[in-house]
DNA sequence: CCGTATCCACAACGATACTG
DNA sequence: CAGTATCGTTGTGGATACGG
């Protein structure tokens, strides 16, 4: 990247004010992050987070009220009959603005990480075409949303489903 | 998003296989991301990254091990003259695809986590439009190197530099 | 089924001190 | 200037046990 205008203070704004750093505050844990990914697949049950994310309960509980704190999910009662309350966990407008934090990731590891391919593919639910993350400079672009984006477990070659 | 295809196995997907875990496996701490920030913005010495990510010299010395064994980045020698031998350290190829993970974290928090505006403006360098991080489903979107991008302070309003 | 509380182990961090 | 070594503290995570 090329650097402009006044870099004298270059040490000053990397530090405090940095907003990767303070978003990275917020999804502090690979737990965290995960949680999110969790979410954008519509996993809204304690026990699933556990489970799907592959860690502890505590660790889930830790990672949810933070993320509830930040304001990136929002936990809301469902079946509410009777004496027994139960929560469910959503993304938030603003946790729904995480998703292109979280395909980066990922596009980044199945490029480098996944020696047999990637294990998912993204496409678009109506022109099915392969969606990606892209650093675009052109304000019409437009935005794909997640319900637009279509998730498939990747099978090699046409697979005959049993 | 939605989900199709086998998903009795949708436990099964999440936790070992997914590359967004497996990103964040090299990118574990806070102070790996920085770090990265860090090379994209052109540093290259060990003591810049101390001074510029906000840490502490040994933190700095472990994200930098540990990305280079991730192959993010290369250490090597500059000055060779004579008997002092000193490193400096440049994203790889691989590397430098990571700027969509810090662009979509820059992002976010500009949008969230800034009351008063992003403190840093990202533009391309010819065009002079502004860079976002973008979901598409189009295989022809170009996508933006990190040597075609600006950066600069964002100062508001038209601010004479002195 | 949905969590919380407690405890222990380990990893990451900062402070400090030291080497070339 | 460019790191490494050590140490005490804190944060994160897993195991287990417990309550709505």
């Amino acid at each position: 990247m090329r650097l402009v205008g006044p870099l004298q203070d270059r040490d000053a704004w990397a530090a405090d004010a940095c907003s990767a750093a303070r978003t990275l505050d917020i999804l502090a844990t690979k737990a965290s992050f995960l949680v999110v990914r969790e979410l954008f697949y519509g996993t809204t049950r304690f026990d699933d987070f556990v489970r799907r994310v592959g860690t502890s309960a505590p660790t889930i509980a830790r990672a949810l009220s933070r993320l509830e704190d930040a304001g990136v999910i929002a936990r809301t009662p469902y079946r509410t009959d009777g004496h027994r309350a139960r929560d469910e966990y959503r993304l938030t407008e603003a946790g729904e603005e995480l998703l292109p934090v979280i395909m980066a990731l990922i596009q980044w590891g199945d490029a480098h990480l996944q020696p047999d391919g990637p294990p998912l593919r993204f496409h678009d639910v109506t022109t099915q075409q392969q969606v990606r993350v892209a650093l675009v400079a052109t304000p019409d672009t437009p935005q794909l949303e997640s319900r637009q984006i279509q998730v498939a477990v990747h099978s090699p070659a046409g697979r005959a489903n049993s």
